[in-house]
DNA sequence: TCGATTGCTGAGATCGGTTGCAATAACACT
DNA sequence: AGTGTTATTGCAACCGATCTCAGCAATCGA
């Protein structure tokens, strides 16, 4: 497999690179039979063209980066399965780029793909996005957050309802007969986390309950704080909504420890719908986040801006996944 | 941010482009002055070469390829989280691929790669690899694999001991006074799975016990077949070592919820040694792989083959984790 | 039958860099 | 002063495509 360039399929092919250029990129623009013949040539010769000069001819690319402070973590691991999917349905290449939570590496990711000519990027953030730092780059115009931004932002966005998703936790959990019910919020800043937050402190004051926040650090320790916490009451809530699945894990898990069983002693909710819920032991209660539908309609968003310019902000519909974490309140 | 080439900054500094060129990628050939000179008014234009246009006429790029099954199984997410980490601070750009098993995409990726004109690239398989397939790619003699292959090889390989990994499990179970050991081999076809396996077949059949396999399938139910057949013995094991984290994780659950407890009724051990593991329910007893040190090591290897064509085989020792999902059997 | 339109292909500039080679400057040495 | 090195920089071709423009043949309308 020598050097396969487009001169070398012209000349077998007998005819200018130009017209085998146009035979793949621009096909209704050269006769059939021509067409047909440099395909077939070039079939023969496993001649595949060059990405690179494609992209730096034509200024635009295929790379779509996705950027996630943390593949580790399930939730963005499903999201990176889910938009690699979706991405090369649609003839894209995604470029996961995993920050850490380093906000220049975020930059240095947006040059560099500013660089490649990506036609656009998605962002899945751990902290409050700044959307006017995201402006001073060239690139950031084109750029989708997976999150709730600040503001009559002008970058398009794909959220699930937070609220929506605490209402479906408390029905469910109250319908149980549960009354006492607290909160444990790990990681995070960003506006998700927030609204998630928000939304149970308020509607959990409803009827004659208080909210009970039993951690709300970001650190690894903050489920075993939370699971102390719960120790020490006197009265603790017979069950613990956790701002996503993975506390939820490492909520059981610290709670596990101590001899707290779920659900028989406290029932626990998680928040995301991960795969690996259903293999928890017990399998989680959780509110399920469509993770599939935001991946693609992230891409939809993005295209659509690079189309007309338009800016949408899509919030979806999250859904109640009971599974074997909940159950009635211990007599 | 207009288009920023290197002609632009030749001209504001003065001179030609081949200087600005050289000013950046070959530092020692241009005159200190100069040099400083150029990097300061490139630094100003905000000004960075575009690798693609580096890559076409160099021949080599610095992106490298991880081509991995499945970035939701945390085996793949903690190596890839490591390597992009190895990777950037050796000056590459590590692109995740994810292959779904499909071999088809893993080729696919393969001819992107030497499109891009990756250095090389490392896989890490869900299938025993076929070398020879490899090698029908011009791309497939600068691969390194995260696995055992068959043969004398001529392509590098890291891997744990995975001999070893059982013998430390074999023993842990047996210092707690397990007699009667079980294996439950979840997915893949992996030389990695095969050998844990054999293994454990030829191990465990040491002493007075017998092998006993409860389960090798590799679909997701495994585990709750598993668990049946636990459940359906009449003198069941009172220990089950599973070939990997995930399928712990899954035989864990699918016995909680036949009220199996563990360690009280049973043991469980995994393998691979998965950050997850500590906040499982509970933590995971399991054989530790030194998964940042197959990233590194991974990388090293593919950049000594590049330089002098050596091809090593480093395998790896395990290392036990002794958490909470194992005790002495039920009395 | 002839100019006009249309369809298809070739030429050559261009994208943003790299690099071998030539030219010039600077310095060393006899 | 004359000549041989060596250090710097400019020139121009090249990497592998795309794209505008022009040329040419075939088709069309009158």
């Amino acid at each position: 497999m020598a050097d396969l360039s487009i001169d070398v399929v012209a000349k077998a092919a007998g005819v200018h690179r130009s017209t085998v250029s146009r035979a793949f990129s621009r096909p209704e623009a050269v006769k059939s039979e021509t067409r047909e013949h440099i395909l077939r040539i070039a079939e023969g010769l496993g001649y595949t063209m060059s990405p690179l000069a494609q992209a730096l001819r034509t200024k635009t690319s295929t790379f779509v980066p996705l950027i996630v402070p943390d593949i580790t973590n399930p939730f963005f691991a499903e999201l990176a399965k889910t938009m690699t999917q979706a991405a090369d349905e649609r003839g894209y290449q995604l470029l996961l780029c995993v920050t850490n939570g380093d906000p220049a590496k975020t930059e240095g990711y947006f040059t560099a793909m500013q660089a490649m000519y990506a036609p656009f990027g998605i962002v899945a953030p751990s902290t409050k996005v700044d959307t006017d730092a995201l402006k001073r780059f060239d690139f950031g115009h084109k750029v989708v957050v997976i999150d709730r931004v600040e503001g009559d932002s002008s970058v398009p966005t794909v959220t699930v309802d937070g609220r929506r998703g605490i209402v479906l936790a408390l029905e469910h959990l109250r319908s149980l007969g549960h009354t006492s019910i607290g909160y444990v919020s790990g990681i995070s800043g960003t506006h998700t986390a927030q609204d998630r937050m928000d939304a149970y402190l308020e509607l959990s004051a409803e009827g004659s309950s208080t909210p009970l926040v039993l951690d709300s650090g970001s650190d690894p320790d903050a489920a075993a704080r939370a699971a102390k916490h719960f120790l020490e009451m006197e009265k603790p809530p017979t069950a613990i909504i956790a701002a996503n699945d993975m506390v939820a894990f490492a909520v059981i898990s610290a709670l596990g420890q101590s001899g707290i069983r779920v659900p028989e002693d406290v029932s626990v909710m998680g928040f995301d719908g991960l795969a690996l819920g259903a293999r928890f032991n017990p399998p989680l209660t959780t509110v399920r986040q469509p993770i599939a539908d935001m991946g693609n309609i992230a891409i939809e968003l993005a295209e659509k801006q690079n189309l007309n310019g338009s800016v949408d902000h899509v919030v979806l519909e999250p859904e109640l996944l009971v599974r074997a974490s909940t159950s009635g309140p211990r007599k």
